[in-house]
DNA sequence: CGAACTTGTGACAGTTTTGTCACAAAACCA
DNA sequence: TGGTTTTGTGACAAAACTGTCACAAGTTCG
């Protein structure tokens, strides 16, 4: 049961696609409010959006991007307005699909299923970070290089994931702290320090030499 | 810089297709035996598959399920035939998109990275598995409900992910111990009873009773 | 019912992980 | 250069994690 959240002003497509959608099994909440859809939206917490681009007040562009500042909730734009300009936008915008209107049930379905299985299904047995040849499993925090593998611990793994996502910048020693021990315990400056050191340790074990470079008074990097 | 594998026959297309997508940084392995590409796929190891559907020998959608039967690479269609009905199968299939041809260049660009953002950057932060008001996150392996949110150990975290990966469904007591204890060493059965008590405990103390059920001589399961 | 088998429990010891300390090394800056 | 600040290191003890054991409780099936 996944939650769907449509945002579309046409009241009768509206109601049939909600019935379509709901009909294998999802919960789906209908957009009343298009002046403002973001209450709504952090209120549902949904795992899926459908949005129309041609809305009252604001467009489907203005919302998408609204919800990308604090929302990675995959997108499915909807619009009769379906050349290739607005499909390239639609997905440059941060969109997941685009769906023409007329919109056909089959499609609908179809395109939904594929985006929450992607996101919600099979998501986690693809997921490592590439780096230098290595790769960073995030689902058993190993670490393989050169037909080596090692096992990284819960702290070991955070700081590299976050160097890794944040490669060719410098991540500043606070920003590693909250990452690591947000707020609700208090440790030590020097803690990072070690553990950081440990972490070097294992990399250089695997072949993995400089790997992390210290910034002085900025930061360490992965660069 | 990912790696990219398209399957095309018609020579003119992919070479022009191959040259868009490296102009914006990646590598492109272009396919020549469409009579069997999996030596190659395995060979490559691609991030992504751009996957003609009408080639010799065997279809397009012929190789998507052999390429799933071992793989969740992210795959994207690509057709003349571009009906609805296609696209239902194409999704339906196991892809993550359709692109109808004749390809727009900015369509296939922004559609390629589109999927891979989805894929390979902001994966990380959506991931957890929601049950019965509960939600497992794979990040940092912790479990919330009711507010409350506590840390499973690595053992603890392996049994409910698969348990509910395969929610509804019975998982033997042998899958479970594949699934933590692959081959590399022996351990007794009955490590598996007290890890199974340990996670079951904390379940407990968060206020998620009777959550796995034993079904005797068939495994555990979470309905 | 009762024996055989499967699953659950509490306790224990070995290992790993973790935070801290004291001190060393390096970088910065006047 | 020399003092100050920042970062690194080895050692240590506390805490957490894990596998095993002995035994208890539950289930199956003749």
């Amino acid at each position: 049961m996944y939650r769907i959240l449509l945002v579309e002003d046409d009241a009768n497509l509206a109601s049939a696609m909600k019935t379509q959608i709901e009909n294998w099994g999802n919960d789906v909440h209908l957009i009343s409010d298009f002046k403002d859809i973001m209450p709504e939206f952090n209120e549902y917490d949904p795992h899926l959006v459908l949005l129309d681009i041609m809305l009252p007040f604001y467009n489907g562009y203005h919302w998408c991007e609204t919800i990308r500042k604090g929302s990675n909730v995959p997108i499915i734009f909807l619009s009769s307005a379906s050349d290739n300009m607005n499909i390239v936008m639609a997905m440059n915008m941060g969109g997941d699909d685009f769906i023409p209107k007329p919109v056909d049930p089959m499609v609908l379905t179809a395109k939904i299923q594929a985006v929450l299985r992607r996101n919600y299904e099979i998501k986690a047995s693809i997921s490592e970070i590439e780096f230098d040849g290595a790769s960073l499993n995030l689902n058993d925090s190993t670490v393989s290089f050169n037909g080596q593998k090692i096992e990284l611990t819960k702290n070991e793994f955070r700081i590299l994931r976050v160097l890794l996502e944040n490669k060719g910048k410098i991540v500043s020693r606070d920003s590693l702290m909250t990452a690591l021990w947000q707020d609700d315990c208090y440790v030590e400056e020097n803690t990072l320090t070690v553990n950081v050191a440990r972490l070097r340790k294992k990399m250089e074990d695997l072949g993995l030499n400089d790997l992390i470079v210290t910034k002085p008074r900025a930061g360490y990097i992965i660069s």
